[in-house]
DNA sequence: CTGAAAGCGCTTACAG
DNA sequence: CTGAAAGCGCTTACAG
């Protein structure tokens, strides 16, 4: 490597220039009280002049404090392990700015109770530490509760997994969901011809207030409606366990021996596919959601033909940096980063990056 | 923020218990010469008992060094703007890094002539403050040629978009092009029955001697031999002007009138598409490679069906990283990191993120 | 073979 | 309202 050569540099040129100490430089620069107007304004100039970059490394190095960031994410249940998926992305995340002085606390709450997020939000809340947030805001009203109180202590927070537009987060990663049932859509709409009768089937404890699933849902049909027409039959399953899941199925099935396609709107399509496989039926195409390990091996063993994903680890892992960059740099965010809506099936599935 | 505690660290405490000067402690460190071996034994001991992580920002702030990276990738050719996107790719590491005393200066050499890359490497090694290099190394021999030479200088480089894994490099980003073509193929499957004839298409002045094209066509065929199989019809087309593959096409069409789908092997499927959309065919499937502005533009306008994507912009930000952290900490790198291979159709293009 | 000292560009008490 | 000085954890001449 080449040495560099050597210029007056920073503050200090700052200070020079301004026939001011290095140490008023940095009151204006923190915007800190203390400085006279006439000397704020002149050292203001100045760095406009110079077009000045605060040195990060340098700043981290004297620094002595450390940021604390807090998530609340679901935890993993017993129908899905999607949200080990997120965890990891926050502890990516981690791992990459811990070197930085930052630590994460993680709390989490139980996605089939309410009661629990409440809870965890008001131990949240008793930290007096808190310098940013990440949340996945799967309680609307009890979600903007939450954020309307950090938005009165002046704390930054992000969404991931579903938004909130009007509460004006910091950010939010996370997929479009309106346009992931649009994607699932015309992909199906290849695989069938107009007389095909296509099944969307819901499986999750609350149908009815999932946003994901009804958003999903939202864009399948615009999209048939506004292309050529499917036969499509919709059915919500509320009870996720596995013999509630067959039941239903076995039903279905045997009334309609002539159903071509089964689109699942989320990751609970591995129960279809078990259902499936254990029937022997491999003629009816199966389509879900999420790159999650038990559907993996679906798709690998045939029963899934594709999966529809959103990368949940890079939403986490976004999330915590966004956080970062906006702390420590004072970086501009973007506010809405809408994950890319990644088709998988048997060929592609081992590359593929969560 | 909160305070941090104080503890005595790094060097220092290092240079405490071994009862020697943080200089000396700085040489084992750096395995510089100039310690008995007996008080290098004895710091190397208290480093591993302490566990002791160098702090990177320190480091940096005090070195007064530049890193110097080199990069030779083809230039954008009449017949694909493709490279323009690795090459965003190393602008956008380049940003990230420049804090920190990076340089990264850019070669180009003509992907239609095997002379200007011979003579852009010859450039490069005329400089003596090579830190590392990032290589497409389009041509195989001449590439081997050219890292041979880095090798002998301890040179670190890395390969992306296709691979010569005997030289060994530091790292390779890019696609595994036998399973790109198993991908298309698999897709394929669901678009086509068995009757229906597919017509693989390769449009390249060097067809025979593109490792991409012959890679991913192998791959294609493969996957049929494999599974059900499809009546593939492969025509290679050498002249890549649009009057060419207008003639070549009109023929193949006239030809075949049951012609259901044509899978283009490169970023050549835009005059594909711009034939079929002149002759007015929309009822024949069109799939090709890369998401660049006028395939976009085709895939929007429905003339082509899905286009295969590897994040090119990705392959070579990764590349310039991967340089970055293996020069700066020393870091293991991974050998071979493959792309995911996207699928990307109308619905799904506007989120995808090449 | 080894160490004392200055410096990288900031922040942080402390003194006035 | 302002400045001098020490310090963050390293690297870099320089002296011996």
């Amino acid at each position: 490597m080449e040495k560099k050569e050597k210029v007056l540099n920073g503050v200090k040129e700052i200070a020079r220039r301004a026939k001011v100490s290095i140490a008023t430089v940095d009151r204006v620069l923190h915007n800190r009280a203390g400085v006279s107007e006439k000397t704020k304004a002149k050292i203001l100039e100045i760095i406009k002049e110079l077009d000045y970059k605060p040195n990060i490394l340098a700043r981290r190095l004297a620094s002595s404090k450390t940021m604390h960031l807090y998530t609340l994410i679901p935890e993993r249940s017993a129908e899905t392990d999607y949200w080990d998926v997120p965890l990891q992305g926050i502890f990516q995340a981690e791992n990459e700015i811990k070197l930085y002085n930052v630590k994460v606390s993680k709390f989490f709450f139980d996605m089939n109770d309410k009661q629990s997020f409440i809870e965890q939000t008001k131990r949240i809340l008793k930290e007096t530490d808190i310098d940013g947030l990440l949340l996945a805001p799967a309680f609307v009203e009890e979600a903007i509760t939450f954020t309307e109180e950090c938005k009165r202590r002046n704390i930054p927070f992000v969404f991931i997994n579903s938004d909130i537009p009007q509460q004006k987060s910091l950010s939010y990663f996370g997929p479009n969901l309106f346009h992931s049932g649009q994607t699932a859509a015309h992909l199906i709409q290849y695989l069938t011809k107009e007389a095909d009768k296509v099944l969307l089937l819901n499986i999750a404890k609350d149908i009815d207030s999932d946003h994901h699933i009804l958003r999903k849902q939202e864009g399948f049909m615009h999209y048939f409606q506004e292309n050529s027409p499917r036969t499509i039959v919709t059915e919500n399953l509320y009870d996720t366990s596995y013999a509630a899941v067959k039941k239903a199925l076995s039903k279905i099935v045997k009334a309609d021996p002539d159903l071509h396609l089964i689109f699942v709107t989320n990751s609970r399509v591995a129960l279809v596919a078990r259902f499936l496989k254990e029937i022997g039926k491999k003629d009816i195409l199966l389509i879900g959601y999420d790159f999650l390990p038990n559907n993996i091996t679906y798709l690998n063993e045939g029963l899934i033909d594709f999966l529809i994903c959103e990368k949940p680890q890079e939403q986490a892992y976004r999330g915590i940096k966004a956080l970062y960059r906006f702390l420590m740099f004072e970086e501009d965010q973007e506010k809405e980063y809408f994950m890319p809506i990644d088709i998988i099936h048997r060929e592609n599935q081992q590359f593929y990056k969560n």
